[in-house]
DNA sequence: CATGAAACTCGCTTTCA
DNA sequence: TGAAAGCGAGTTTCATG
């Protein structure tokens, strides 16, 4: 679990979060290493777990999607399991989350207006009671992890 | 805004979600173009904004934040921007947004253990009151945006 | 298509335990 | 002395005009 993450790492790894397609000998440059070190050094933390995988940042409001919503479900009694194994499928779920609390699930989702944000309920209602935040503006997005101070 | 993405470029969107470090000659060969075709494409894609950027994924857990929380504030009066400015600034912030209802912020948030936790809520005490869940577990995570089967 | 750059492999060297 | 890490050269693959 625990890995010790040296400060080349950390900025290799702070160059991978701002541009996953950066090239090695770039970062090589930047950190002070040669491009077949970086590479190693990458390939290490890809096996470790620590780099778990590389996406690229799709606009959910260029794709479509205008309406960004938060929904907590509280789920109804045996509903809870049909929902997890739903909701892989609902295309709208861009993130999902088991959380302690009245409610039992937190979702974000991204919908292309007001009607189809009704349907997105109406589809929920089987599972349980939902309750819907619209989300009016992104303070943060997927902030990068940095080296903890500790 | 709204921008004509055609089956192909749906295709090399998938495969970017996927792997953004996937090489345009790989992702060629799966979609049926050249290489040069598929760099014109995406750098189309990035002009347009359609792609905003391409992001390594590292692990919180990796990374020493093994506890994740969603944290709902409810800002005080006058205390709501200074909080948005701040909060730019806190390590331990992953996603935030301004959302409708009750409660006018919510965020994920990574921390290292309970203590960690308890500190950041300290933290955020002086901007309003919080309402803290703790993340069981990660149902899905930051979910590819697939074609919308308009 | 052609050229320059980048990624991978390998063998050599250094360091540190 | 053995393991780990970086470097440099050579080859293959890739990006871009």
């Amino acid at each position: 679990m625990k890995a010790k993450i040296d400060a080349l790492n950390w900025k290799i790894l702070k160059s991978l979060q701002e541009n996953a397609r950066e090239s090695f000998a770039n970062i090589g440059r930047k950190v002070g290493l040669t491009a077949p070190a970086v590479g190693e050094r990458v390939k290490k933390m890809e096996d470790i777990g620590i780099i778990s995988g590389y996406k690229a940042v799709v606009s959910h409001s260029h794709t479509g999607y205008q309406l960004k919503a938060i929904i907590t479900l509280r789920a109804f009694m045996g509903k809870l399991k049909p929902f997890l194994e739903a909701v892989h499928s609902f295309e709208e779920v861009v993130n999902c989350y088991r959380i302690t609390g009245n409610e039992n699930i937190i979702m974000m989702v991204v919908l292309k207006d007001q009607f189809h944000l009704e349907k997105f309920i109406d589809k929920l209602i089987q599972y349980g009671e939902t309750r819907t935040h619209i989300v009016l503006s992104d303070v943060v997005s997927n902030a990068p992890i940095r080296k903890s101070d500790s």
